[in-house]
RNA sequence: GGUGAGGUGGCCGAGUGGCUUAAGGCGCACGCUUGGAAAGCGUGUAAACGGGAAACUGUUUCGGGGGUUCGAAUCCCUUCCUCACCGCCA
């Protein structure tokens, strides 16, 4: 959510801003500025009349104790009618508030000068490519091939207990998820985030503070019967712990393994074959929450981080600097990761990287205090290290043989084998 | 799930309708003191939204929401949470 204050001081600048991603703002700002205008208006006068009432109120409490009943009879009736009077004010104050908050809602955030304009992921700017896709053999699989074959994944019996889009890892399979999960958060730690582990289900509060409410409410799993969330991602739980909190040591960098839920409600096709799409995958997730003068250099450094894991890994991959057509709602400036998978012959989105300067500081209410001594709004961050699934499918077919799959090097501390065959 | 006790500032904690402008303590910051430190003494120390060039100042906030009252941390209703014991349970 931005501010109005915000607003009202770089008005012109935004609007230009906004119209890289697509969103026209000039009316809403206006009407956004004109509402606030009424706000203050109303408060002016609702403020004037309650101290007039408090004052009243002392009077009366003193005229007490002297035993003037009349005067008090008097100064209560005046107290009566201006305390009438407030109550017009104060709700309409409320209404404004209300109406304003409902406009800020529907703002997305002010996109970084320095994103690529463009409609659609086809605009997405590649600023790195490491990509020597593998020579595999003829007949090279795809990984919902490899994964029967070797019985690694069974997506039948995900089917039959819960859906489509909830696999059931076997064997050596179950072991590479538990390698993967274990060397992510070692690499993150040993870049110096700190580890949580986080509920998986949080309450209404936390899903508007990160603004999956109201924007993706259809997106995600909700337990009616106890108002609770399942969390589309750690960034959702990770970055509440921040809610309501000032800040005041630096770095914050957090580390978190969850599964993450999603609806995805109207995927269908090839794109959600074997591991590309699922209900419920793992992922590990980095957090960051910085002051503003150092969110971009921060947003390179978790860039760079992600990269040396995908290094290790020997995955060829690319990196997208993502255009104002394809960037999210609450997103500044992203890059998104993805991996050249050669059984599908296709580029998977492995890891987005964020930064959302103060958009969800504002709804979150975490701050900071600035050398002033001011509370200033944090800037967060946040990108995946990194998404499961689609890092194994990648995986499995990039080290294929033709009767075998070879495990990287980095990764094989972590499984105790080398190789599946 | 049942019964009971609670929820007050960064933390502890007093506060049963107006002497609360939330006591007192701890912590923190600054100053005095010191060769330096500690102790001691003094001063200051919440947030949000407003007004004002500034000094300063208004309103709101004692878990959340609603109500009674001229006036609520205090009384009433409601809801959430915490703790204790009981029940159930990995």
């Amino acid at each position: 959510m931005l501010q109005t204050r915000k607003i009202r001081e770089n008005k012109a600048e935004y609007i230009k801003l906004l119209k890289v991603k697509n969103f026209d703002a000039n009316n809403i700002f206006n009407l956004l500025i004109d509402l606030d205008d009424q706000r203050k208006e109303a408060q002016i006068k609702c403020d004037e009349l309650l101290s007039k009432s408090n004052n009243l109120s002392s009077q009366i409490g003193k005229l007490y104790k002297t035993g003037d009943t009349n005067k008090v009879a008097s100064l209560k009736k005046e107290s009566i009618i201006i305390k009438d009077e407030s109550k017009i004010f104060l709700n309409k104050q409320n209404k404004l508030e209300r109406e304003i908050k409902d406009l800020l809602v529907q703002i997305p955030n002010i996109p970084h000068p320095s994103v690529p304009v463009g409609k659609s992921d086809l605009d997405n700017l590649v600023v790195k490519q490491k990509a020597e896709a593998p020579a595999l053999y003829d007949g090279a699989k795809p990984h919902w091939d490899l994964t029967e074959r070797y019985g690694l994944i069974d997506f039948g019996l995900g089917n039959k207990i819960t859906g489509s889009g909830f696999p059931v890892y076997t064997n050596k399979g179950a072991k590479l998820q538990r390698a993967l999960i274990s060397y992510f958060l070692d690499k993150n730690i040993n870049a110096g985030y700190l580890e949580y582990l986080p509920p998986l289900l949080v309450n209404e509060a936390s899903g508007f503070g990160t603004g999956s409410l109201p924007d993706k409410e259809g997106q995600m799993y909700h337990v009616n019967e106890d108002n609770l969330y399942l969390i589309p991602t750690a960034e959702v739980p990770v970055t509440n712990f921040f809610r309501d909190i000032i800040v005041n040591e630096f770095p914050v960098k957090c580390t978190a393994y969850t599964p993450c839920f999603r609806r995805e409600a109207g995927s269908y096709g090839k794109d959600v074959r074997g591991l590309n799409r699922l209900h419920q995958f793992d992922k590990v997730e980095i957090v960051q929450i910085e002051r503003p003068e150092n969110s971009y250099d921060i947003l390179n450094e978790m860039v760079e981080h992600v990269s040396s894991i995908l290094d290790e890994l020997e995955l060829p991959y690319r990196i997208l600097k993502l255009c104002g057509g394809d960037l999210s709602f609450t997103s500044a400036l992203t890059f998104d990761f993805e991996v050249y998978s050669a059984g599908q012959k296709k580029w998977l989105e492995v890891s987005s990287v964020s930064n959302f300067e103060d958009y969800q500081s504002n709804r979150l209410k975490l701050r900071y205090k600035d050398s002033n001594g001011k509370n200033q709004l944090c800037h967060t961050l946040n990108g995946s290290a990194l998404a499961l699934p689609r890092i194994y499918a990648a995986l499995i077919e990039n080290n294929q043989t033709p009767d075998s799959i070879i495990i990287p090097k980095a990764l094989q501390a972590y499984t105790g084998f080398d190789i599946i065959k």
